[in-house]
DNA sequence: GCGGGCCCGATTGTAGACAATAGGCGGGCC
DNA sequence: GGCCCGCCTATTGTCTACAATCGGGCCCGC
């Protein structure tokens, strides 16, 4: 079984999206190692090309080159967390701007039919709805036509996802669907500031209330307990 | 003679700097070739090495590499310019509200000496003063500490030497260095906003005094007009 | 028993060989 | 004479082999 099949040139690119998206969906969970003959042998390629895929992520921000110790899933601290999204606010903030009052029919309805999809799958599919939030705000990056602003945000809310893997609470995201039309609403509104604000009150609370709270859970005794209990150890 | 000395693992890293440097000196100007055997051949290094530096330099945006074809520095398009320069405004824009009230003694002194070199610099040392022009913006955004912030800014200030190198004028950003001078003592009095201004400003008249003069000059007759006065044909 | 240094396996770092592709050149066909 | 087609070379795409490095375990001296 080959599960890279296409013609020179493309395999490369093929281990980046496979890894990647690996990452993503946290079959890759971060700080996992990432072994270069594991993972070429897996794909069926050999060590250069997994060579230059990690190169990629690296230099995208999911993964860590450690020279002479190999790469590992990146796993940002809780502080380089807060200030990518910090950072993703300023460069969504100019997503909105640009956008207000510019929006097409057709993107519009595209819009509409995400925020449909998104509520779709609320509640019964994490992983998809996760994934779909996600993908909101690169839909409207990408509605920008600046290609710039659209590589950064798809590379922050990739991160976003290694960020709230490792901080988030479960269902944190859930009631973000809402948050979403109403961007929307402003922005087809031509509300600029109201959308601005709506952005910022949404990215905020995705970092207060999955972010923030940090119960500094560094006693390790603490951090096992759970798994002790399932393994049925340490009554 | 070894261009690149030192020990393992840092090769690849030397190249890729070696590379990043002469692009932004322009020694290799956009759109020139970037074989990987030459470079390798006059950097005493592998194609392997050469590779992977040239894949980190596309993942900046400062090398195009066309599947099959070979890499050339990258070569980005007026509108490309002109909303790269939107995107760093709206970062810059960050940095100067996270900057504002909360430098230290030690950073003002810094930002002072820097400015004091574009001073010295001005007039009669062209690429030194485009140089350091920019390393001020980089420095500004270093002072922020949030990582992926100063990481973009980076990127941005880089590519924007490429933007400078095909469409800017000769001497135009020769009057920056009052700008930089006055955001520094907004941001000494915490003036968050003013600061903002000045910022906008100073990119913006950048984008003008030195990108708008977009004659559309696609007529290749008249592109070529100056190039064949300058070799005597064509009256 | 314990600490430190050496050896060894596993993994990365780098090189060079081989395969595949693009684009130019020349020959042949209209 | 011009156009199309198939070789040919230069260059990239990929692999495999070899060298360097790290970390862990073992042995030895204390």
């Amino acid at each position: 079984m080959r599960g890279i099949s296409a013609k020179s040139g493309m395999r490369a690119q093929a281990v980046h999206r496979a890894l990647k998206r690996a990452i993503l969906d946290q079959a890759l969970a971060p700080g996992s190692k990432l072994p270069e003959d594991s993972i070429g042998e897996r794909l069926g390629v050999s060590r250069t090309l997994v060579r230059e895929a990690l190169v990629r992520l690296s230099e995208e921000g999911l993964v860590e080159m450690r020279p002479n110790k190999g790469a590992v899933v990146a796993r940002p601290s809780l502080e380089e967390g807060r200030d990518l999204f910090t950072t993703r606010l300023a460069l969504e903030r100019l997503v909105v701007e640009t956008l207000a009052g510019q929006l097409g029919a057709q993107q519009e309805q595209q819009l509409l039919d995400h925020i449909g999809a998104e509520e779709a799958a609320r509640g019964h599919d994490q992983a998809t709805s996760i994934r779909l939030a996600g993908e909101f705000h690169t839909l409207l990056a990408s509605m920008t036509g600046n290609a710039t602003l659209i590589r950064y945000v798809n590379e922050l809310v990739a991160r976003s996802s290694l960020i709230l893997a490792l901080y988030g609470r479960p269902h944190s995201s859930e009631c973000a669907v809402s948050e979403h039309h109403e961007i929307l609403a402003a922005l087809k509104a031509g509300e600029s500031a109201r959308a601005v604000k709506l952005m910022h009150h949404h990215l905020e609370s995705i970092t207060t209330r999955a972010l923030l709270p940090k119960e500094q859970n560094s006693d390790i005794r603490d951090v096992l307990a759970s798994y002790a209990a399932a393994e049925g150890l340490a009554v």
